[in-house]
DNA sequence: TGCTGATCATGG
DNA sequence: CCATGATCAGCA
């Protein structure tokens, strides 16, 4: 094997990713990025994605940071949850990146819908008391919309590139939305990304992405385990 | 530069 | 107190 080769090979199938996925509830984080070979930050000001990149590693995601899913033969995408507390999302969830040109023919076609139609959710502590590598994985669940969950994605989305349409990339504002928002995503401040304006002009904005509000995976959450 | 992985930190 | 807006790291 060299050095940078995969040290877990991609699960043939989500029997197998659940399964493998499965296996590491109750580890640490600390103690699944010992066996993958990755170092653990004692804090994750300068480590913001470690438990993600974790468990990518220990569970043979092979998208890397290209736009595909995590799982790209499964069609599957991987999403560590931190948790405060047994049941509560502490942060909003990164979907991916928001194309400020265009959102896409339709829900069900674009980038943001296809990744949203089957993710494995990877519960893991997020109480910022706890140092990262003693965090504890929790129970995993693969995961599809409902007609109802989909059709409020949907509707969002909907209402996202009627915004954009009408008033140009100004008029997406993470206020909108009722589980999906569109808000900054990108390395500073200074980054641009081409957009339109409100009268179709090319311009230049800051980089969005889709993210899930807290509310919504809370749902998920109380869907899966019960309240 | 843009996409992935997200969490940080301040204003309302 | 918490959502919005800002930021950090790695890779292609």
């Amino acid at each position: 094997m060299r050095y940078h080769d995969p040290m877990v090979t991609a699960p043939r199938d989500e029997e197998e990713l659940h399964h493998r996925a499965t296996a590491l509830a109750g580890s640490t984080l600390g103690a699944v990025a010992g066996r993958c070979g990755l170092a653990v930050p004692t804090d994750l000001r300068r480590s913001k994605g470690w438990a993600g990149r974790v468990m990518e590693t220990a569970l043979g995601a092979d998208g890397g940071s290209r736009a595909v899913h995590d799982f790209a033969h499964l069609g599957v995408e991987l999403k560590t949850l931190p948790l405060q507390g047994p049941t509560e999302p502490r942060e909003t969830t990164y979907v991916c990146t928001a194309d400020l040109t265009s959102l896409g023919e339709s829900w069900e076609a674009s980038w943001v819908g296809r990744k949203l139609a089957r993710v494995l959710w990877v519960p893991v502590e997020g109480d910022p008391a706890i140092p990262p590598g003693e965090r504890r994985v929790g129970t995993p669940w693969l995961w599809s919309p409902t007609a109802e969950q989909t059709a409020t994605l949907r509707s969002d989305w909907e209402a996202f590139r009627e915004r954009l349409t009408l008033e140009g990339a100004a008029g997406l504002t993470a206020h909108a939305g009722t589980w999906l928002q569109v808000r900054p995503k990108a390395a500073h401040g200074r980054a641009r990304t081409a957009a339109f304006d409100a009268e179709g002009r090319r311009i230049t904005v800051n980089p969005r992405g889709f993210y899930l509000r807290t509310a919504f995976t809370r749902a998920l959450l109380a869907e899966a385990f019960g309240e």
